[in-house]
DNA sequence: TATATTAACGAACGGTCGTTAAGAAACGGA
DNA sequence: TCCGTTTCTTAACGACCGTTCGTTAATATA
């Protein structure tokens, strides 16, 4: 339960890259540590248990990600600007933080519904602000969450496509597409 | 592993519905037996192992999910059509066919990889009805699979924020948003 | 009535899980 | 050098997992 030391972190880092590939129940907290280099018990000189350390994954990844939306989210630009800063945002953490983009998708099924709905929650914050662009008329009002869910899902469904290979390469490369179908179908 | 018998029915639909509410490996071969007021032994009379019951549940339930939507993508009728039948038909299977929506929308994660895209899958229905239309000039040419899995993401995104509260209500009666929004990010 | 088939059961198997307890090894400061 | 602390180990625990076994009661067949 040390704060610093490289150890920590090698085991999130390592135990997020197994969950991501397998899913949090295939994965034994024996898995974790050997992909360590060290032997199961040990873990529990950092982790207070396995819950502990996937619900630790989970709040600090959730967390960030609402952190880095809120900010693309902010500022005093159109919404047709910060809306593309966001969905950039997206595709590059999918492309670049890949076990972590996956872990989070996996695991929301089971965590989701406990999360608290404030401003480090990534979909809070992508709804708010399509809420906010409707309030300045700057797309037309429909039902904010709705249409907050379909864009998200615009991002999300391809990148589990890509997972199991329907499709290949990065969502970057595709960002421009995705941003001007997200602006189409909010209009 | 008889055919009929009222029994085997009767597993799928206690063992599909647990799966939906808890997860695949939450669930235990004794609490499927305990739902269906059985002891647990008995469930390998019809079926083989866990994982076959599993495996039978997501193959029938992904078949004849796109034999559905085979359907409503068929006929001479044009895109915008064909559109809003499959749309409007996976509204009604997520509001009328609950649990097996969810257990292959939680379940795909693990089986999707293994599945064919032949005519009974149906992401690849979508897909090839996309790509259809576009070959015909109904809309215009971008990347097929990106369009369609976006589609797909149109409705199962909100149909995941239902799961956990984030919606409420049912999906068909935001089906013509929802088909409204599809064809306007595909145009 | 005798026989074969089926359905269901309790008990138990081997295995893996997350976790704990107790001690060895490594290391830094006096 | 010794000590105290931290780090890591081996061994083991109890719980639960999916599954198999041998048996029993009920039902159909002859």
């Amino acid at each position: 339960m040390r704060e610093p030391g490289g150890k920590r972190d090698t085991i999130k880092q390592q135990a997020m890259r197994l969950f991501a590939e397998r899913g949090v129940d295939a994965v034994s907290v024996r898995d974790i540590a050997a992909a360590c280099d060290m032997k199961a018990p040990n873990l529990y000189a950092h982790f207070a248990s396995k819950e502990d350390l996937v619900h630790a994954l989970f709040h600090d990844g959730y967390g960030e990600y609402g952190a880095i939306l809120s900010d693309a989210a902010g500022g005093g630009a159109p919404f047709r600007v910060r809306l593309e800063r966001m969905m950039r945002e997206i595709c590059r953490l999918h492309d670049t933080d890949t076990d972590r983009f996956r872990f989070l998708v996996m695991t929301q099924h089971g965590y989701l519904a406990r999360v608290p709905r404030d401003e480090r929650n990534p979909v809070e914050v992508i709804c708010r602000a399509v809420a906010a662009a409707m309030d300045t008329g700057e797309i037309p009002k429909r039902e904010p969450d709705l249409m907050a869910l379909a864009i998200i899902g615009i991002l999300v469904q391809p990148a589990t496509g890509r997972l199991y290979g329907r499709l290949t390469g990065g969502l970057t490369e595709r960002a421009d597409e995705l941003v001007a179908m997200a602006w189409r179908a909010l209009s």
